[in-house]
DNA sequence: AGCTAAGCGAGACGGTACGTCACGTCTTACA
DNA sequence: TGTAAGACGTGACGTACCGTCTCGCTTAGCT
């Protein structure tokens, strides 16, 4: 009744981690598939049977090897911990293997959309909703005002990414401290009433 | 003295049409080369002799369609100009047949180094010009509290980039009004001296 | 003592008939270990114990199906003996279906010492005693001239296989008459002692 | 209006010697396109752009080597002509290199028509035409009884086929000479009126 | 007006990787 | 233990493009 010869743990590991190292190495772009069935002494088959594409691979591979590190524990200061996490993904950006390699990873997300669904679910989400979740609390404690959750993640976490995209230059730790601060205070002058809506 | 024949207006015209009309379609990866000459009417030498890698031939069809739209002439108030700057590339982003395109150019800057380089000099840095420029002037002007015109055009523009790229829902109209009226205001709450560093 | 689960003889029936439908709808060469073992309803393995090579089947699925049919009884007279004989070689060069099989196989034989040594050995020389013998015994019944059996054995047979397998086109049963009045006539002429040798 | 940068005469000769050396050292089944390609320092387009199959190429590598040594010039002595064209095809059947070879061809051919048709034109016809005038001279000079000079050519050639194809022993020099003797002479024997037709 | 050097279209070339197919071996669960 | 199922490493398939090259043409500016 159950499938046989059942898929080999082995293997697997090996095809992710031959993924990771060669996209460290030679960026997404020079990853192939043949190198990494080369790599991982595996045959170009069995990654074509349990992946639908290059960039589900790397996916797997980058989650398979950082996913725990997304993730970033609560520590109460519902700010602090909004802090914590934006420093989190900056430290990602800014990493020197890692970074780039993510920032690859969301170039491919551009003309696959598989891989852009699965990215979304499998690597945004947790973190959007771990986001949102605490600015609600912090929303609530009134620590920060009252403000749409996912607008706020956006504010937050857009400048970091726009700069490691757009910009090529990470975000460094004081970068980090300097959006929020400046999130915080707002950008609104002495002069009032100024909105410049048309 | 002078070259004997000079470059081909003619085909440097096709060339880059036919990679618009391309890229619109099939997207980034699917464009190729041999696809572009194909389509042009055009040997292959022709575009290796004017253009280094395929990133550089979209970008300059996508500068020749489009260049003239990304500038946002000034209309005297500097926040409203800053609007309309933001408003602009927002509908870029949103454009069914555009939105994608740049997407896929943004995503094909993060494993190819002269594209970026390029990339940077003639797309981002006038948008970034101007950008600071008028930061600077509202600043000036009392509109906006005093602050980094880069951290601000980072404030500005990232969360717009940050929807279309990582989470592909390419900013409204509205959504971008939402961005800038919750920046002037900032996120700080009631509860004094906030801050949440550790 | 004796073996706890015997062959299944139903397995290697419907290995065998697979086998030969596959070879009549798509030639030997179109046939695929897997395409039998997915055809029969049988696991690769249960091929591989009992065949060595995918040659094997065939001669096997061929004998199977057409062995009896090889077996041409005398019926008294030696001479139209053989001609039955020849007329049976003959049929089966021609028929549309199981014709071009045979000459597949054939064809395989050249580059299959194994397959060659199965198929001598079980389809030739059966063929081959019969026909020497009756070549024998027409010898001695002074039916025909006194001569080597199996160099008029390759004199009948040759000419047959000659069409089938080098002009493609099977013998008819015409032509095997006339094959065998030439050779009963012989081809010298009227003038006397030419030989032709140097 | 020409083709430009025509076909390279380098490359082509590199094929056809590595598919000759290759199907010589491994055998017809043993040949692969990659190993021609590779032995040849050719890429596999270059030879999949001007030949159709690896049969075609291993037609032309045979021919490139061995077409001048198919054609035996006449000699006057017509049935000596004849003769020496058995011991030519005999000798090329018999060499230890290319009658392998050759049987393989042939082998090949049982499941590829388009091959089939052209070994017909180019290998097998020559050898026809040349074989069916010498005949057609001999009759008329009254060196062999009147015969339709095809049947002639099958009775002839059949038999070394035959055993080089079938019996996998290739003709000698002495079986040719009885082959001719036995056909000249004739099978009938003492007994008149012997027919065997039913 | 003729010469000549560049740009041009075409497309062959040696390569690399693609995604698929079948090979023959293996492992597992069932009968 | 034989079997159906099917994953595995291997290697060839035929295709798509890469970036380089060579060819024969067209054309512009200089003798």
């Amino acid at each position: 009744m159950t499938a046989v010869h059942r898929r080999s743990e082995q293997a697997r590991q090996a095809i992710l981690q031959a993924a990771f190292d060669i996209c460290q190495q030679k960026g997404y772009a020079g990853l192939t598939i043949e190198g990494v069935a080369s790599r991982a002494g595996v045959g170009k088959q069995t990654i074509y049977r349990w992946w639908s594409s290059k960039g589900t691979v790397v996916l797997d591979a980058f989650l398979d090897a950082l996913g725990p590190t997304i993730d970033v524990p609560p520590a109460g200061d519902h700010l602090a911990d909004l802090r914590r996490s934006l420093h989190s993904t900056a430290d990602l950006l800014s990493h020197p293997r890692y970074g780039p390699m993510l920032a690859d990873l969301v170039g491919a997300l551009q003309h696959d959309e598989a891989l852009a669904a699965d990215f979304q679910q499998r690597v945004y989400e947790p973190i959007r909703r771990q986001t949102t979740e605490r600015v609600e609390r912090a929303c609530a404690a009134g620590v920060i005002r009252h403000i749409d959750a996912n607008l706020a993640a956006d504010l937050l976490f857009g400048p970091l990414w726009f700069r490691a995209l757009l910009m090529r230059q990470p975000p460094s730790t004081d970068y980090v401290d300097e959006v929020i601060d400046a999130l915080l205070r707002g950008l609104a002058g002495s002069t009032p009433g100024a909105g410049g809506r048309e």
